[in-house]
DNA sequence: AAAACGGGGCA
DNA sequence: TGCCCAGTTTT
C-alpha cells in the first residue's frame, strides 16, 4: 500500500483541478512578478518571498527589479549594493545566495536560468520549493512546489495529522502534488493553490464557506479544519544583552564595522556591540580596549530597545562614546560622516538606533 | 533530525 | 506572548 493510497483513495483529482483552476482564472491576485513569466522574475520573487509575506515583498521587488532588471545586472553589481537592496527583508543569506546563483547562470548557462531539475537544484539558494516554484511557474512543468501554503491546504483536504514540521513530512505532500498536479496548466495548478492558502484556507479561520474545492474537503466535512495542519511547537528563543556603542571621533564621524561573512546577520554593518556577558563586572572601556586597541570614554545610556529574531532576542543598550586617542594599531572599525550611514546595509536594529546620533 | 537564519503582522 | 509567513543551509 502507497502514500497515495492510504491518502487519495477516494479524491476526485480531475474535479478537484476544474474547482480550483476556474476559481483560480477568475479570482487569481494581481501580482508584479505574475505580469510575465521570464524566469529571473519568478526566481527573484520566490527567493524574496521565503518566509515573507506578499505585501512585504511587492515593494522590494520593485526596487530590486528596477536596479537589477536582468540576471546580468545582478551578476555584476557589488555584493554591497545587493545587501542594501536587501535591507530590513531578514534572512539576509537569501540575497548572497541569489546572486552567487545568477553569477553562475551567466558563466556557466549563458545567462539562461536552466529549465532542469538537475542543474536548478544545484544552485545556491534553491531548494525543493523553489526548484519547483520556476520549473512549474516559469516553465510550466508539472513539478510539486510544497510549502507552508501547500502543506495547509492538502492537510486539510486529505486529512493528514503528520508534523509538517517535519522533513519527512515534506516528502509525503510532494508525492502526494505530483500525483495531483494539473498536467494540463502546471503554472497555475501550483498559483492556486498558494493563493487558495493565502486568501481562503488561512491558517486561522479559514473561510470555508466560500471555499471553491469545499466540497473536496475532508477536514470540512468533518468540521475539523481548525485542528489541521499538525505542527510541533518551536522550541522558544534566548535572550544575549549588548551594550551599543556610538564612538565618535573629534571629526564627529561615527564608528561603524562590518559583521562576519558568516552567521547572522552576515556581512552587514552595525555600530560595535559589547557582550554584557563578557565583561564579568569590568568596565566597558577596559574591554574595549583589549577588542579594538582603543581608548574610549563611554557616556549615559541613551536608549534601550529589544530585538527578536526566530531564534534569538537581543536586548540593546545604546550608549554615546567619544574616541579618546587613536593609537596606530590596527582595528576592524570605520568612522564615516552621519550622513554617509545611509549608504551602508544595516541590520533594522540599528537603524533604530541611529535615531540617537 | 535539528538548529541557524530576519523581520513584520496579527490575535 | 506566540504563531505564521511562496524555505534553505549547516550542523
Amino acid at each position: 500500500m502507497t502514500v497515495q493510497d492510504r491518502t487519495l483513495h477516494n479524491f476526485n483529482i480531475l474535479g478537484f483541478q476544474q474547482d480550483l483552476l476556474s476559481w483560480y482564472e477568475a479570482n487569481k491576485r494581481d501580482l508584479p512578478w505574475r505580469k510575465d513569466q521570464d524566469p529571473y522574475k519568478v526566481w527573484v520573487s520566490e527567493i524574496m518571498l521565503q518566509q515573507t509575506k506578499v505585501d512585504t515583498v511587492i515593494p522590494y521587488f520593485h526596487n530590486f527589479l528596477e536596479k537589477f532588471p536582468t540576471v546580468y545586472d545582478l551578476a555584476a553589481a557589488e555584493e554591497q549594493e545587493v545587501l542594501k537592496a536587501w535591507e530590513g527583508l531578514g534572512y539576509y543569506s537569501r540575497a548572497r545566495n541569489l546572486q552567487h546563483a545568477v553569477r553562475e547562470v551567466v558563466e556557466q548557462y549563458n545567462g539562461q536560468v536552466p529549465d532542469n531539475s538537475k542543474d536548478l537544484e544545484q544552485l545556491k539558494g534553491i531548494g525543493s520549493y523553489t526548484k519547483g516554484a520556476i520549473l512549474s511557474i516559469a516553465f510550466n512543468k508539472p513539478v510539486p512546489a510544497v510549502d507552508g501554503n501547500v502543506m495547509r491546504v492538502f492537510s486539510r483536504l486529505l486529512n493528514i495529522d503528520d508534523d509538517i514540521a517535519q522533513q519527512k513530512t515534506k516528502k509525503l505532500f510532494e508525492q502526494i502534488i505530483h500525483e495531483v498536479i494539473s498536467h494540463e496548466d502546471p503554472s497555475s495548478f501550483n498559483q492556486a493553490i498558494m493563493d487558495l492558502g493565502a486568501t481562503v484556507c488561512t491558517p486561522k479561520s479559514p473561510s470555508c464557506l466560500f471555499c471553491p474545492v469545499q466540497e473536496h474537503c475532508q477536514a470540512f466535512a468533518l468540521g475539523i479544519e481548525d485542528k489541521l495542519p499538525v505542527k510541533a511547537k518551536a522550541k522558544k528563543n534566548k535572550t544575549i544583552s549588548y551594550h551599543v556603542l556610538q564612538i565618535r571621533n573629534e571629526n564627529g564621524e561615527v564608528a561603524i564595522e562590518k559583521r562576519s561573512k558568516d552567521g547572522l546577520l552576515a556581512n552587514l554593518w552595525q555600530f560595535p556591540m559589547i557582550p554584557v556577558k563578557e565583561l564579568n563586572g569590568s568596565p566597558v572601556e577596559e574591554w574595549f580596549y583589549n577588542q579594538y586597541g582603543l581608548r574610549i570614554k563611554m557616556g549615559k545610556k541613551q536608549g534601550q530597545l529589544k530585538h527578536v529574531f526566530s531564534h534569538i532576542t537581543w536586548e540593546l543598550e545604546v550608549h554615546p562614546a567619544q574616541l579618546i586617542v587613536e593609537d596606530g594599531t590596527n582595528h576592524s572599525l570605520c568612522f564615516v560622516p552621519v550622513e554617509e550611514l545611509s549608504s551602508y546595509p544595516f541590520p533594522v536594529s540599528h537603524q533604530k538606533m541611529m535615531q540617537y546620533l
